[in-house]
DNA sequence: GACGCATAGTGGTCCGACCACCCTGCTGGT
DNA sequence: ACCAGCAGGGTGGTCGGACCACTATGCGTC
């Protein structure tokens, strides 16, 4: 054997970003802690300081990471929202057909967690439920209607009790997907219905009714589905 | 306004990164794509080489570009496949409640998936699923079996007809992810009760009966979840 | 004891050089 | 005329060093 010397498997950039992920999956690097600096990592790992920093700033994306100027470099606390925050990338990027299987996706988990969540929701949170709702309903700027409604369904997704899942329908929220989708849909005066369809959202909440919130949240987004589907038909 | 010289947001790497994902979002930049230079790209952005070979970096890790050496580094086709490789990076480093978390998303998926796919199967892929569900049965080999394993549930992924689901449900059944799971889980003698479960999916697919291979497939990630449930309990 | 400043250490940025690899076009032969 | 082989230029990959911007620590001062 002489992995000693040469493993020489693709870029060296490359073997450091997996002998570092390596480093926290096998448990020597906790969550939180701080990493040795970029010139004793490149030391250790026998390559240019360089080198070591793209694999450093590539980790950072992913989420795995956190560099802080001036202090140190930090593994993150590798919670949902830390490693998900990609997802929204995907999301940004994807057109065409591959909205529709995003937002298929987005049916399917969000009727989940909506239904887990009429199980599961506490007084507290479906009073913030409805203190978005009620703010969606009171204004005519799009803009805060969007905001509203993204966190309408976020404390939902909160409330379903799984953090991963509420990371990932986060995912495939954000801001620019969302907005590039709804504007289409909203033109085409599509405001009163989104309106019954929280209404019904929020009714089967209130009466603790899973299977009545698991069908009201499919037919909400099924709704947005549908246009689009249609959008990109003929 | 003077956002001509000084918008000075975050480092100048992050700002690289938000510029080409917003070519790229934007269709300046199309699939497939080659880009400039290294050179070329930082000196258009005003930025040094090596800051400009970090946003590269970052976003080759993402699955966004893809750096030829020799040759140039062009855009990726922005495929479910692509750019969800990172998902797998998540079911590797994820451990103790968020692996129970994952799987129950996978359940959530992979049963809808089952249920499309027992909808949607053509005979050339059911004769696939039964070669690896034979193939799976005629050895003891533990390393052989998952490999049959995955290919059984991924033809299944494949026929749902959703590539952005087939390959959310790849990365959360990344080799590493099931290996550490399956380990503890083969152990317990279930080698048995898999190969029942995986036959029921089967017979399920072959009936072309949604219901029944939603059923089946609930039950099948369901068993695992929660005997993993049960290990991380008291 | 609390505040403020000097200082060492860290990540962030830039530069220039060289290497390894790919592609193209030219050259030489058949 | 055609094709194989080679040589060159262009590209990403790596390296080393230098300097800047920021943070945190500790010491001195009040």
């Amino acid at each position: 054997m002489d992995d000693e010397t040469a493993p020489q498997k693709g870029t060296v950039t490359q073997r450091a970003i997996e002998r570092i992920k390596a480093m926290i999956g096998e448990g020597r690097l906790e969550p939180g802690q701080r990493l040795p600096t970029e010139r004793d990592l490149a030391a250790q790992l026998g390559i240019s300081r360089s080198s070591m920093r793209e694999a450093i700033r590539a980790l950072t994306v992913l989420g795995v990471l956190e560099a802080r100027h001036g202090s140190g470099i930090y593994v993150t606390q590798l919670e949902a929202g830390d490693l998900l925050e990609t997802f929204g990338v995907v999301a940004d990027l994807s057109r065409g057909p591959r909205l529709v299987e995003l937002l298929e996706i987005r049916r399917i988990l969000e009727s989940t967690a909506t239904a887990l969540a009429a199980a599961r929701i506490t007084p507290d949170q479906l009073a913030e439920v409805e203190k978005h709702l009620a703010a969606m309903n009171a204004t005519d700027d799009p803009e805060e209607i969007l905001a509203h409604d993204l966190a309408f369904h976020r404390v939902i997704a909160a409330a379903a009790g799984n953090e991963t899942m509420a990371a990932i329908l986060e995912g495939l929220s954000s801001r620019t997907f969302r907005a590039r989708v709804w504007r289409g849909y909203q033109e085409e005066g599509a405001f009163t219905r989104t309106r019954r369809e929280h209404a019904a959202i929020h009714r089967a909440l209130a009466a603790h009714d899973p299977e009545a919130a698991r069908a009201a949240a499919a037919a909400h987004v099924g709704e947005v589905e549908e246009w689009l589907r249609a959008q990109l038909g003929p």
